[in-house]
DNA sequence: GAGAATATAATACATATGTATCATGATCAA
DNA sequence: TTGATCATGATACATATGTATTATATTCTC
């Protein structure tokens, strides 16, 4: 009967346990025993219920496959899903679903909104810490305050802007001196505002 | 024995499991039976079955809890996570469970592979269009290529910068004509490669 | 080295949960 | 209307899975 250093498979069931919770499959007892060569699933339990009483895991007493990261400590947080547009139609951008070029996870605290992702082109907005490439997770509203990072159909093309107020006219601002303002004299549809900035780097 | 119009519970039964799914929580097939007011497991499971038949689901065969979603289906992808680290402990970032602030979803092909994210702070890497306060996520290695955006320890602090090579030494460069590049004289140690930028915004 | 704490094992049992079989009402299409 | 399809129900069974009891070996602590 061979025996591990003190702790250490108790931080590999952890991390096991942890890592199989994170991607959405919660192991068994007897799933722990098969993975570490135990010979009986008592042992397995043994360390779950050890995890259990540092805290690490929580578990639903006599449920199948009740273990469960503590919600303080967060991953349990469940997502949601806001779809990336292609090409936006002008009035219903979030509904335009045939041009959906797939599914971002946002935490589910925001999610359900109305959100819908689109990717930067161009370098109007550079200023901004917001290049070419980028996506950027859009919350559907009609308005938006001054000052507001906006996303917004100009010609029928969606543009990134942030969005100022002259003389009672909305303008859209690039933060680039190579661009220029547009004012209202244009057609200008407000598709929502910018809530977060995501780039994938190399 | 009243029943629903055609599909109409089907749908709201598939946008249950999801959810639970997505929660991190997959129902069993009595928890679903009980939501619907189903007087019997098998109708519950007829639903279940039939979704699998639409290719809605996926199903574990004999196991508990075993419903899944399928992993083509597009808002089905699954999702990962990678935590969140307050303080970054040299050697073993990844590891510091202790300070753990939480998680961020990440696309799960891009999970698993020992991701992490770090909170940005000061302005030095404002050329590269990350701002103080932006989330990145890094993906833990010992090197990267020259010209890499990489996080760092430089006297145990974390920090982003892009990496260079001058007469067969490291460098670590700011984006920012503010600061000064960081040279292999002093401690360095490569904690991973920034492969994802994210900013919240207003 | 001795006692305590820890880790593993053999075995058994209780319950949670997936699955099947037959029957019946409801809806739909021709 | 009438047969076909769909949806629901009652009941039962098989297995997956959590849990307990007792024992033994290993490691740790003093």
């Amino acid at each position: 009967m061979s025996q591990a250093r003190a702790g250490e498979t108790r931080d590999r069931v952890f991390r096991f346990v942890r890592d199989r919770l994170l991607a959405g499959d919660p192991p068994t007892v007897r799933e722990v025993q098969q993975v570490f060569g135990f010979r009986t699933p008592h042992t397995a339990r043994y360390h779950l219920e050890k995890l259990v009483a540092e805290r690490k895991l929580s578990a639903a007493r006599g449920k199948a496959r009740g273990y469960r990261l503590p919600i303080d400590g967060a991953p349990a947080a469940p997502v949601g899903w806001a779809p990336l547009l292609g090409r936006v139609e002008a009035g219903r951008p979030a509904e335009a679903i045939e041009d959906v070029e797939g599914y971002v996870p946002v935490p589910a605290d925001r999610a359900g909104a109305g959100l819908f992702a689109l990717r930067v082109q161009g370098r109007s907005m550079v200023g901004a810490g917001i290049l070419p490439g980028d996506l950027v997770i859009v919350r559907r509203q009609p308005t938006a305050d001054p000052g507001a990072l906006v996303v917004a159909l100009v010609d029928g093309e969606a543009t990134v802007k942030r969005l100022r107020r002259r003389d009672g006219r909305v303008e859209l601002h690039p933060e680039n001196p190579e661009f220029a303002p547009i004012r209202s004299d244009r057609e200008i549809a407000l598709l929502g505002k910018v809530v977060e900035v995501r780039r994938t780097v190399g």
